[in-house]
Parts: C-alpha cells; sequence; structure tokens
DNA sequence: GTGAACATGTAAATTGTTACATGATTAC
DNA sequence: GTAATCATGTAACAATTTACATGTTCAC
C-alpha cells in the first residue's frame, strides 16, 4: 500500500496532523510501514490538491498545525483504491545477503551481524507486546499476531542455529 | 545491500554477463533480494566507470554479449564495503496494511489476499525446497533455511488464523 | 526462417531518504 | 528563558520500476 492510501486509510479513523499520522504509523503500524516526514508531507500536499483532503481554515499562519481530514470523494477514492490492492509484500535483507557471501567476511564480523539480527527482531516482539491488543479491531490484532510468529520464528532460528553456523562456518574455512 | 555490492560479490565466483547476474539474483537470491535489468544494467555501468570491474575486449558490436569480470580495486573495494554492513533488513507488507484497515474492506476481498498469500508462500518455499542445498556453501545454506523457517511460519499462521479471522471479522461486523 | 531465449541498454516516472530550515507550544 | 517536543515544509539526491527499443543465438 503506497504512503498516499496509507494516509486516506488514517484519517478516515479521525482527523490528524501530518506529525500525527507519522507517530502513528511509527508506533502502530511499524511492523509492517515506515515513512519519512520528508515521504509523508509531499503525500499529503498531494491528497490535498486532488480533493481528497482537505484542512479547514483556522486563519493563523502557513506554518501552523494542520488538521488534515477526509473528504466525502477522499472516501470514495479510498474504496476504490482498497478494493485494488495486490497484497504483495516486498522483503530485502543485508543480513542474509551478507551471510549468502559470508565466505569473503570476517567471522567475528559474522557474528556481530548474527547478534545484531538478534537483538533487532527481539525489540520489534517486545515492541509487539507493548501494543493495546484489547482496544484495537480484530483485523489490526491479526496483524501483530501475525508479526509476532514471524519475529518468533526468526529469533528460534537465530538463537539455535545463529550459534552453530559460526562452526560449521570456521570448520569449512580451515577444513 | 545494494545492488552494486551484490554485483560484486557475484562477480567475485565468477566473470557473468548482466543477463546471468540478473538470473542468479532471480534463481538463488530471491529469498531475500530481487533486481530489474533497469536497474542492474546502470549499476554495472557505473561500477565500470569506477574501475571496480572490467569487460575483455571482444572486438564485436556495442550490443554483444559482455562477460563483467572484478578487478584488483575491484575486490578491495569491495571487502571494505563488506566490513561496512549494517545487516538491516526492510520489509513492507501491504497485505498486512489491507488487514489492518480491512474494516472498510469486503469480506470477500480480504478472503482473496489471505488466499492469494497463502499460495505465494507457499510457492516460495516450494522454490526453496528446489535448491540445490548440497552444492551450497555453509553460509548459504543458513540463508536458505533462514527463509524456509519464516515462510514455514507465515504458512502456519495463515492456515490457523487465516480461516479463524474471517469468521471473526464478520462477527465484529454484524454482532 | 522463425520463435524462444539470450542479451544490452535507455528514458520517464515514481518513490523515497537525508539533511536542512523554520516556527509554535508546553513544562520546568 | 530555555529545552524538549510538537509541527510543517523544501531540496538534493538516490534507487528503482516499467516500458520501450534493439540486437543475437540457437533449436526446430
Amino acid at each position: 500500500m503506497n504512503l498516499s492510501t496509507l494516509c486516506l486509510c488514517l484519517l478516515c479513523e479521525a482527523p490528524m496532523t501530518g506529525y500525527e499520522i507519522h507517530g502513528r504509523i511509527w508506533n502502530d503500524l511499524r511492523h509492517f510501514q515506515h515513512a519519512s516526514f520528508g515521504a509523508l508531507y509531499p503525500a499529503l500536499g498531494k491528497l490535498k490538491t486532488a480533493g481528497f483532503i482537505s484542512t479547514p481554515p483556522t486563519g493563523s499562519s502557513a506554518l501552523a498545525k494542520k488538521k488534515f481530514q477526509i473528504t466525502v470523494t477522499g472516501r470514495s477514492e479510498l474504496m476504490a483504491r482498497l478494493s485494488r490492492l495486490s497484497g504483495a509484500e516486498s522483503y530485502r535483507s543485508e543480513f542474509l545477503s551478507a551471510l549468502y557471501f559470508s565466505n569473503h567476511m570476517d567471522l567475528d564480523a559474522v557474528e556481530t551481524l548474527i547478534n545484531q539480527r538478534l537483538s533487532d527482531h527481539r525489540q520489534i516482539r517486545r515492541h509487539l507486546r507493548g501494543l493495546p491488543i484489547p482496544a484495537m479491531t480484530e483485523g489490526q490484532r491479526f496483524t501483530v499476531r501475525y508479526a509476532l510468529s514471524i519475529q518468533s520464528a526468526a529469533i528460534d532460528f537465530l538463537e539455535g542455529e545463529g550459534r552453530a553456523i559460526l562452526a560449521a562456518l570456521k570448520q569449512e574455512r580451515y577444513q
């Protein structure tokens, strides 16, 4: 889902400032999306130009807080976009690239990468576990449980095989 | 790992044409990387300009087959780059976005997305299982087993909870 | 000879990141 | 008053996708 559509989804819940949208993505959607301000504000600008969202005039200066709200056309545009979703996922891992070519690397560097990956996954899992599950919709809970099961699979694998691979790599190298 | 570094890694194994590099990424590195020709050829062009790879002259036309090979400076550049790797991963899921906002969606559309995701994961797993594991290095095998454990976790989750969520969504909606 | 697979490349558009620049509001 | 956080935005750059354009080699 592109950022623009995501903004429409979030603004369907309630009017929000760009800053608040960023906060929602960072806090609640982190397990499947991310967005920087440099991508967010231009996206909101385009949505406004297209008439899909509006900012009720508050009479203040140009840099003042802007509550964006979705318009009627914005809602129907969103419905149209949601019906065209492909559900694709994109995954790219520098960690696995490094392991794939680890024969060119220092074994200590490989160990550092594994430990780093493990600690990243644990942190994401901690974050997911801290989310307010009971206050969520069924769909939202589903995404948290899904992400949790993937994170746990990664952690289990790295805890088990992560140790073993270093020994195997060493043996392969000096056999 | 950016595409440019990946090319250096692959060319470390053997001289290759751009087409062959594309094939290697598509067949063997699919579980953590992807690259289109439109990204690949410009990247190879820059590596050549920088002197990290070369194309031994074959005296033929401009569009003829070019075997790229890594140079001595290319090898040391690669070592430098490998030591600077962060091991970061990026994941973005339109599937989870859709589920997160599934309250705005048609339940049939949600079911279609779940089935599609399930079949995608099964296909990736089939592909991973078809890889020539015994011919690989330890590091390469590690990446395959890692990806396999993640794919299986996703499949298990979707097979179990994927069915249940549709009922839960329906109940939430019409309660 | 013709179609499939092999092979190289460019151009436009999209999408996003990082860094920068600025100002408002609130708590202490 | 001052630091932290809230808040909006731009500009330069980087990476990538998609579509296009072209040519080669080989099996049948």
